[in-house]
DNA sequence: TCATTAAATTGTT
DNA sequence: AACAATTTAATGA
């Protein structure tokens, strides 16, 4: 079967160089035997914008994560219509729920921009999870971490507020437990932060400018530096 | 390495 | 949605 030939990982897949690995934050919580093992299983693959990392549906073949770049979340409705849950920055791994149940994946996971994604095989994440005591930290840690995310992103939705929803959403991305790898400064256009909040590039823009007024943030050429993390959760706008 | 040009991104209406 | 201004990336000598 050839379940995801469409897929980065299949069709630009390599193994992964020495700078790819150090952008994978669980390598560092292995044993060296473990370690191996899984260096051994790891590939990484180049994903163009607008290419489709795995679909709804499909078997799992691996356990992914975000080297370089910025993916987006999403489901279908029965409309076809697409809801896009969240973006996925760098140092993000995600679909370990699947991974675990050997079920068929529950999102689409999008390139928005050009991205290098690890995949490490589904069989190797069993035999870390049945090997590894620093490997099942950091999943329990992962899910623990994310589940606070999602409720933090239903908060998000019933905002009506456009500075606050770009706030809160960018607090996300920011997070220094699920995306190691972001760091201090995000690569995002304002462009593709508009297509994951849900608003217009020029509401984003408006949104923006305030927070950097507020010594929050600072806007940089195709990114967004992180002045203070708390203020961005907790940040509170008035009308005009 | 530098200068020129094209492309991408941002700021504004 | 359109346009101008700015920044980066690509090109070639």
């Amino acid at each position: 079967m050839a379940p995801t030939l469409d897929s980065p990982l299949h069709k630009r897949r390599r193994a992964p160089d020495a700078d790819e690995l150090a952008g994978i934050p669980w390598l560092a919580l292995l044993l060296p035997a473990e370690r191996a093992q899984a260096e051994a299983g790891l590939i990484v693959g180049d994903a163009l914008p607008g290419d489709y990392v795995c679909r709804i549906g499909r078997p799992v073949t691996y356990w992914f994560g975000v080297v370089q770049g910025l993916l987006k979340m999403s489901s279908d409705n029965a409309q076809g219509m697409s809801m896009t849950f969240t973006g996925v920055p760098p140092g993000g791994w995600f679909g370990e729920g699947t991974a675990l149940k050997r079920e068929p994946y529950r999102y689409n996971i999008q390139a928005l921009r050009k991205s290098v994604v690890a995949g490490l095989p589904v069989d190797t994440f069993h035999w870390l999870l049945d090997h590894s005591i620093g490997f099942n930290r950091f999943v329990m840690n992962q899910l623990n971490e994310r589940l606070g995310q999602f409720i933090a992103a239903r908060e998000i939705d019933r905002m009506t507020n456009p500075d606050v929803r770009v706030a809160r959403s960018l607090a996300a991305l920011f997070n220094p437990v699920l995306y190691p790898g972001v760091g201090e400064i995000l690569r995002i256009t304002q462009q593709e932060l508009a297509y994951l909040v849900g608003l217009s590039r020029q509401r984003v823009n408006e949104a923006l400018a305030s927070l950097q007024a507020q010594e929050t943030i600072r806007i940089e050429y195709g990114g967004l530096r992180v002045l203070d993390l708390s203020a961005l959760r907790s940040s509170i706008f008035h009308e005009k």
